[in-house]
DNA sequence: GGATTCCCTG
DNA sequence: CAGGGAATCC
């Protein structure tokens, strides 16, 4: 049996969701990993994604942050948050499925390199990096995907030389999301596509950013051995960025055999 | 040749813009008359409009208030305000066409009986009674069109009782608009239906009230007598106010032979 | 309930 | 440029 996962940061699920509805209409992933859903738990739009055919799991906060899992399969486990001190932020959600666990990230974005949330940015990386060996086992299928704001390589943004130690560019960013993929994480998206210059964030601040394809590949999708391995295709959806009232993101799709 | 007049408080022109052009695509009057436009002359939404072939006029300011007049005939004169003394709010704009003057009003809404605004709407409607006869001839076609924001008589509120004495249904709004009228004005919708219980607006803020039909007509066409003798037809368009993102007012529109 | 403006964030 | 939030007004 085949299916699909996808990662996708909506920028306000509420603001997206007829956006989101028709895109997971079309596309229709086992499981869907929403970023920044910008709501709390109580306002949830959970009955238009129920109506798709989809558990939904948040955890959510007022203003910024929060993260969903839709899956067409029940969760056995759900697990909020990054515990201890993920400073209270909605910005980790796993679920464990019948496919494996998948763990839902929304890695802070760190405004500048030297500021404050910049540290805040690294301390949340090595965090995820002790958590996963203390949670899971590298050998079991399990997906870690999201956000994270970390362009892994030159290759994944528009203009590595302007952006070369930018905030998203930094080494030591770069090597927080590298010693988090040691653990034993392969990037599906690369391994399918080892040379391909394609992006999955283009900045709404940038004129005609996506028009002009000035983005970023920061959105990834990370597994173990077991599912890398199950791995048919990995590509980057882009034509929900190109629509009306798009968020400044766009999905991507892996598929599994 | 015959021609038409609408009016319509569009609680926001760029919020409603969509709206308003479908609107007038249909009903292609020849004179439309806007209320609450809520922006300033910088921003007013000029070309979409003239596509359909109307000259803008416009009256507005930062937030709130504004008015305009669109017109397929190009006016002659055109005059902003009450001058002196409508406190700066932009709630007067007139235009001398081809068939007569336009004036187009709206009518402060007084919040509560007793209130300084509502002691401003009573002398708002003073300083109307006062303008038309030193401005103007009721002898000659002349309109006086906008949200009034006073229900003429009982039959013009949903539910009278509840009603009685507040505000838009106070004794003294009631005898100011009145006053106004009896310069030489009729109100074309009570002389085409002298007895139908129909509204043009429905509170937002009441659940369902357009469903329910809880409304008040405060939005009125008044025409002196060359006009009023020539009115072949007075309808509220209740369509708009069903759709999506409606204003919570809806066009009145005059037929004229 | 909805439009506006102003503020904060990305 | 776009989301959310709080305040103001109707």
């Amino acid at each position: 049996m085949s299916w699909s996962l996808a990662t996708f940061n909506v920028n306000g699920i509420r603001a997206r969701l007829p956006l989101l509805l028709d895109w997971l209409k079309k596309a229709s992933p086992e499981v869907a990993c929403l970023q920044e859903t910008k709501v709390t738990d109580e306002d949830f739009p959970t009955a238009a994604l129920e109506e798709l055919g989809y558990h939904v799991y948040f955890h959510g906060q007022k203003s910024f942050n929060g993260v969903a899992i839709l899956s067409k399969q029940e969760a056995s486990e759900v697990v909020s948050g990054l515990e201890p001190g993920d400073g209270g932020q909605a910005r980790v959600l796993a679920v464990r499925l019948a496919t494996g666990w998948v763990v839902n990230l929304y890695v802070p974005q760190g405004r500048e390199v030297g500021h404050e949330a910049w540290h805040y940015k690294l301390e949340f990386l090595k965090q995820v990096a002790a958590m996963l060996p203390r949670r899971f086992d590298p050998q079991e299928p399990l997906v870690v995907t999201g956000d994270m704001n970390v362009a892994p390589t030159d290759l994944d943004v528009y203009d590595p030389k302007r952006m070369a130690g930018k905030v998203s560019c930094h080494p030591d960013e770069r090597a927080a999301l590298q010693s988090i993929e040691d653990w034993g994480l392969a990037d599906l998206f690369r391994q399918h596509h080892p040379e391909d210059k394609q992006f999955t964030f283009w900045d709404y601040r940038l004129p005609q950013s996506f028009k002009r394809d000035l983005g970023w590949r920061i959105d990834l999708i990370l597994a173990t051995k077991p599912l890398s391995a199950a791995c048919t295709e990995c590509l980057v959806d882009t034509e929900p960025r190109g629509l009306p009232k798009p968020s400044d993101h766009t999905p991507v799709v892996a598929s599994f055999k």
